[in-house]
RNA sequence: GGACCUAUAGCCUAGCCUGGAUAGGGCGUCGGACUUCUAAUCCGAAAGUCGCAGGUUCGAAUCCUGCUAGGUCCGCCA
């Protein structure tokens, strides 16, 4: 097996450019257009500037001097480009035998950069079901999980549960007043959020409400016993209906922390940089830190003057506490761009106590709706369970058409795994920073850059698999591989690893979704120009070996992102 | 007032970090392809001042400066 990426090309032209380190020389090689065969192409205007030559001829002198190894087909010059062929056989063969390892081929016997990370997310509110802001956060979280220990990295996955405040106290209040003691008669989040936005509803011609949410507040503050009582009830229903949605995306923390047991904790920290000169108090007994300097950031309150603390108080503890929990080397928060500046905060106040871990945290754009934003406490939301629903529904409906004479059950079965499919793809394939608008008729699809659409691909492979007699093997006649279609799909296979590398790398996982595109609409292409089970059996093996290794990047790629595949559909 | 983010065909979007070959896709529109491995598919066409103006460079969607528009944040809220 010999591992191929940008980097064995680096290896090779490093003997030949003395120039460039072997990272430059990686990080210039770069993928050609499409519409070129090559797999790979090399660049020479930055070497023209040390060797005070034409590219074009350094790229012809280069070319004259490299001796190929077996691995590339062909080495030739356009212009100042040096462009590379990888041939076909060295690929199909590493996935051959690789196969789910194929995307992680420098890190098959253990990643020898490992870290133990912590994931934070998606850290709800306990007040109100999930809405689709929060599935965007999910799966940000749950694939970017998947990644990490894909690459072979220590993944912890934990959960912050913001379950106490005035917020908390409305849902309690509107449940007391007139909930009359019932039971969830429904999914039970979905039941104490029924009582949020009727909270608001009452709120509007009421004034003295907020009065009594405070009063409650300061029950709950107390450790009033039927305060806490209540609050356990609502509490738990709202944890027990988040646990469903959880487990719709496969989410299971290794650890919950809640806010009611943290919030209180945080201050030692605090004065303990107080007492080294770290922070300031301020004239009303305040204690506040200076950030304008150094970290050139607004000061940041820690502790009110009335000895109580903060938000950001909590989190400083719970920083710590994540790090005894799990001796982390990198803790990443995956929580919306709206708290962008806390995280600032928080990094440089950890920072000042010194703190100096690697802090990280992944903010991605918030959810709007063509209204405008979704408010909670009006009930103007899009629900998460609600959208899931009527994907699956949707997804049924499709099922339905295709396959009228299958059993209720296999239908629903499809169903889910295809309506899911179609909402991760879509909060999956776009870049993260950017916020956009939720249109719930038109934006979730079955047609087009869609998880369906993978999925399609997928079942299609498996479909002539098992339609054809032969045995797949990797002792194929390797110059019957010569179609355009055969060609363009096998150069996409050889990108896989480096995309994952990517990925990992810089936490873009839209870079995934945006791969199996290319990669499915390479095969799709294929499929339409190029019959695989043919009476050429030669040419039948070597298709057979070409779509089967098609079939595990897409699954591998997939499963990264919480995706299961069909072998119908 | 300050900080950060975004701007690419009618709509959505990739590419920007690390400048390099004719700016890729998708939706929609128009025209084609199911007696042949699944048409949730494919093939083709029309559609772009890459927000605007400068600058750097042999070369800019990409880097720098300024501007415009939209969004977010700047609380002893969470």
């Amino acid at each position: 097996m010999k591992v191929i990426d940008k980097r064995s090309l680096a290896e090779i032209l490093e003997d030949y450019i003395s120039e460039l380190t072997l990272e430059e020389l990686e990080s210039l090689i770069e993928i050609p257009p499409p519409e070129f065969n090559y797999t790979y192409a090399f660049p020479c205007f930055k070497l023209s500037k040390f060797q005070k030559k034409a590219p074009n001829l350094i790229a012809q002198e280069l070319k004259d001097k490299i001796k190929i190894p077996e691995f590339i087909e062909s080495l030739t010059v356009d212009g100042p480009y040096l462009n590379f062929i990888i041939n076909s056989k060295t690929i199909l063969q590493n996935i051959f035998e690789l196969k789910n390892d194929y995307g992680r081929s420098r890190e098959i016997s253990g990643n020898p950069n490992k870290l133990r990370i912590v994931i934070e997310y998606p850290s709800p509110n306990t007040n109100k079901p999930l809405h689709f802001g929060h599935v965007r956060n999910m799966v940000l979280g749950k694939s970017l999980s998947n990644l990490l220990e894909y690459k072979k990295h220590d993944v912890f996955q934990v959960n912050l549960n913001n379950n106490r405040g005035i917020h908390i106290c409305k849902s309690m209040l509107a449940y007391k007043k007139w909930g009359h003691n019932k039971k969830p008669d429904k999914k039970s989040d979905h039941f104490v959020g029924d009582y949020y936005v009727l909270y608001g509803e009452k709120a509007k011609d009421n004034d003295d409400l907020d009065k009594e949410a405070h009063e409650l507040l300061k029950l709950w503050e107390k450790g009033d016993q039927d305060t806490r009582d209540l609050w356990n009830k609502m509490n738990k229903w709202a944890i027990e209906g988040f646990k469903i949605t959880y487990n719709k995306f496969g989410i299971k923390f290794h650890e919950e922390y809640f806010e009611s047991e943290l919030y209180l904790k945080g201050k030692k920290k605090i004065f303990e940089g107080l007492k080294k000169g770290l922070f300031e108090e301020t004239e009303d007994g305040a204690i506040i830190a200076r950030l304008k300097g150094k970290y050139n950031l607004e000061d940041k309150i820690l502790i009110r003057s009335d000895g109580t603390s903060i938000y950001i108080t909590q989190d400083i503890y719970l920083a710590y506490k994540k790090k005894e929990d799990f001796n982390y080397d990198r803790s990443i928060y995956i929580v919306g761009d709206p708290q962008i500046q806390h995280f600032k905060w928080l990094f440089a106040i950890l920072d000042m106590l010194g703190f100096k871990e690697d802090n990280y945290h992944l903010s991605y754009g918030m959810i709007s709706l063509p209204s405008g934003k979704m408010k909670s406490r009006e009930g103007i939301v899009v629900d998460a369970d609600d959208v899931i629903e009527e994907v699956e529904n949707l997804a049924h409906k499709e099922v339905n058409k295709r396959y009228p004479e299958l059993d209720n059950e296999e239908k629903k079965k499809r169903a889910e795994i295809i309506g899911l499919a179609a909402v991760i793809f879509y909060l999956l394939k776009y870049n993260p920073v950017k916020g956009f608008v939720f249109k719930p008729d038109e934006s979730i699809s079955f047609e087009g850059e869609t998880g369906p659409y993978i999925q399609y691909c997928y079942a299609r492979i498996v479909s002539i698999i098992s339609k054809s007699e032969k045995k797949i093997t990797k002792d194929i006649n390797w110059d019957l591989l010569s179609h355009e279609k055969e060609k363009f799909l096998i150069k996409q296979l050889v990108y896989f690893p480096e995309i994952i590398d990517a990925s990992e790398k810089t936490y873009n996982i839209h870079l995934i979704p945006q791969y199996l595109l290319n990669l499915c609409q390479a095969f799709n292409s294929f499929y339409t120009f190029c019959q695989v089970i043919s009476d050429n059996k030669d040419l039948e093996k070597a298709r057979l070996l070409l779509i089967h290794c098609v079939q595990i990047v897409i699954k591998t790629g997939l499963n990264i992102l919480g995706i299961e595949t069909l072998d119908k559909m």
